[in-house]
DNA sequence: CCAAGATTGGTGATGTGTCAATCACTTCGC
DNA sequence: GCGAAGTGATTGACACATCACCAATCTTGG
C-alpha cells in the first residue's frame, strides 16, 4: 500500500501517524485529568460546560445538540446516563409540549467546579504552553481550514 | 468557566475548538469514503493496513497490537468482530500455544485494495494538498512535540 | 378548523472501546 | 521436575456513538 499507488510522502507519512497517535491520546490524557479530580468523563464535561454557560444552567436539549455540534439521539441517550448519575436532571418545557429542558442538578455544578481548573491546566500544559505565538497561530489556521473542508465534506451529498 | 480561572486566551479558545471539531470530523469522513468504496471501518482499515504490510499477511495478536498501539483486548474484540465478518481469520500459533495469528481472509485483502486507493486520496485531499510545504513541517513539528508529552503523561504513574 | 407535514425528543439495535477478571500456556527458580 | 510467577489472549460488563425509526406535538395551507 505503500508502493505501489501514491499513498503519502515520508513526510506526510510522519505528519499523518502524528496526527492520529494524538487524536488518540489527547483524549485519554483529558479523560485521566477528569478522573483524577472528579467523576465526569470528557462528554460529561462538555455538556456541564456548555449548560454552566447560560443563565439557569439549562438548555433545551435541540440547542444543546446544536452547540456542541452533536446528533439529537447522542445528546438524549448522554442525558440519561449523566441524569441516572445525578448529574443533570430533566423537566418539561412550558412552551412547546415535544420539549425537555436539561438543567444541571447541584452535584452536577459541583462535579464541574472540581473539574475545571485541572482541566484548563492540562489542555494548556499538553497543547498551548509549549507552542510559540507563531505556533499558535499557524496551528490555528490550518486546523480553521481543515476544519471547514471537513464540514463541505459533511454536507456534500452523498 | 471563563472568567473565573485562568482558562484560554481567545485565540487559544478557538484553536482549541478547531482541534476539537477536526478530530470529531476527520473520523467522519474518513469513515465515510471508506463506505463508500467497500465495507471498511477506519479500525478494520488500520488492521488489514497493518497486517497487509507483512509477509504472509498474518501476524500475532500482540504484535498487531504494539503495530496500532491498541490495546490487547481491543485487537481481540475486533479481530473477533472483522472474522465474522470474513476479512481475517485465527489460526493457532504453532511455536506458542496460548497465541493467536490473524491471517487476512481473501476477502480481506479484496476489501482493503479497494478501499486503499480512495482512502489515500482522501487524506491527502483533506489534510496534505491544502496546505503549503511549510504548514506540513510546521504541523508536523507541532504534532511530534504534542504527541512526545502525550506519551510522557500516558507513561506517568498516577 | 383540520388534515398534512415538519419538528422535537426518545428508543432499540448495533458497532466500538475500556477495564478488570480469567484461562491457558510458558518460563523460571529451586 | 514442579510450583509460582509471568505472558498471551479472550471474555463480560459497561460507556459511548450512530443509525433508523417512532410517538407526541406543533404549524400551516386550505
Amino acid at each position: 500500500m505503500s508502493a505501489d499507488s501514491p499513498w503519502l510522502t515520508d513526510e506526510q507519512q510522519r505528519v499523518w501517524r502524528d496526527w492520529l497517535q494524538a487524536t488518540a491520546l489527547l483524549p485519554v490524557a483529558l479523560h485521566a485529568q477528569l478522573q483524577a479530580d472528579s467523576d465526569l468523563s470528557f462528554p460529561d464535561f462538555e455538556v456541564l460546560s456548555e449548560l454552566s454557560e447560560v443563565e439557569g444552567r439549562q438548555m433545551r436539549v435541540g440547542d444543546l445538540a446544536r452547540a456542541l455540534q452533536w446528533e439529537r439521539s447522542r445528546v438524549s441517550h448522554h442525558v440519561k446516563r449523566m441524569e441516572a448519575r445525578g448529574l443533570v436532571r430533566r423537566e418539561e418545557c412550558a412552551s412547546d409540549g415535544r420539549g425537555a429542558q436539561v438543567v444541571v442538578t447541584a452535584g452536577g455544578r459541583r462535579s464541574i467546579e472540581r473539574a475545571a481548573p485541572g482541566h484548563a491546566r492540562t489542555v494548556r500544559r499538553l497543547m498551548f504552553e509549549p507552542l510559540s505565538a507563531r505556533e499558535v497561530a499557524l496551528l490555528g489556521e490550518v486546523l480553521s481550514g481543515l476544519v471547514s473542508r471537513l464540514r463541505e465534506e459533511d454536507e456534500r451529498p452523498r
